[in-house]
DNA sequence: TTGAATTTTATAAAGATTCAAAATATAATA
DNA sequence: TATTATATTTTGAATCTTTATAAAATTCAA
């Protein structure tokens, strides 16, 4: 994803694209990881010497207000992002820790029942993936 | 539920049955609140003086271990419990903050693909709650 | 270029969870 | 019953993630 388009689509947000922001949704949008605050840390602190944690906690919730990330709490303990925010299901394997994400009919999502009002649905699968089987 | 059914259902699973145990289970099955080990620990200090909260995390997850209890991820910073381990969905109401249980049909459930091994399935729903629309 | 608003940074504080060791309770054996 | 071994609970400290606060830096518009 080139800079030029991730500015925009900020823009198109009303963020002021920031260059931390900038820097921060290229990483969530070109990885497929769903990183935690402390990996985007460690993956760009090279690269931004200067960046603290604050910045990318207060980067990510806003993010999410304006629906350009998802938060993923399939994980006990810490936050994880997402730059994907059509529905789609996470599937974590327990033996490599990985989040992967897997395509779900949303025709056939259950529903909570009449009178509900829904804003958001998590599907999270854990088990173990093909890879770690063999 | 009585506390001599308690008793069986954790020497059925090989849990000896001290006190504490006991009055955990026995409260997480009688509520629907999908407690965490705060309220665990604030509802039953009363009554145990001497309980610490590192008992009740030991015990959650023994019984989580032994599927005596269900881990809920659905709130983002602290581990909620429940005692209803058959697939069943779950509702948080974003305004009450209250987490409600639903139905939801097995064989409709989405899936991550073959050569997925699936131990564990997880699907939250965040929204309004019929009493929160009014 | 100046000044106001926004963003970032540094630091501290809060909250949940985990760790390690001591104290207590339970079970097994003599 | 007394003794010993084992399992459980408690305590207090440590760790980890997240949030709060305020100062410093940056951006934007006049």
């Amino acid at each position: 994803m080139i800079m030029k388009n991730v500015k925009l689509l900020l823009e198109s947000k009303n963020i002021r694209p920031s260059f931390q922001r900038l820097k921060i949704y290229k990483l969530l949008a070109e990885t497929k990881e769903h990183p935690s605050v402390e990996t985007i840390y460690n993956e760009l602190k090279e690269e931004i010497p200067s960046l603290s944690k604050m910045t990318i906690y207060n980067t990510l919730e806003l993010f999410v207000e304006k629906k350009l990330a998802r938060l993923i709490t399939i994980e006990e303990n810490e936050a994880r992002f997402d730059a994907i925010t059509t529905i789609h299901g996470h599937f974590k394997c327990t033996k490599c820790g990985r989040i992967l994400d897997f395509p779900i009919d949303e025709s056939l999502l259950p529903n909570p029942g009449n009178g509900f009002t829904v804003n958001d649905v998590d599907f999270f699968v854990r088990g173990i993936c093909p890879g770690c089987r063999n």
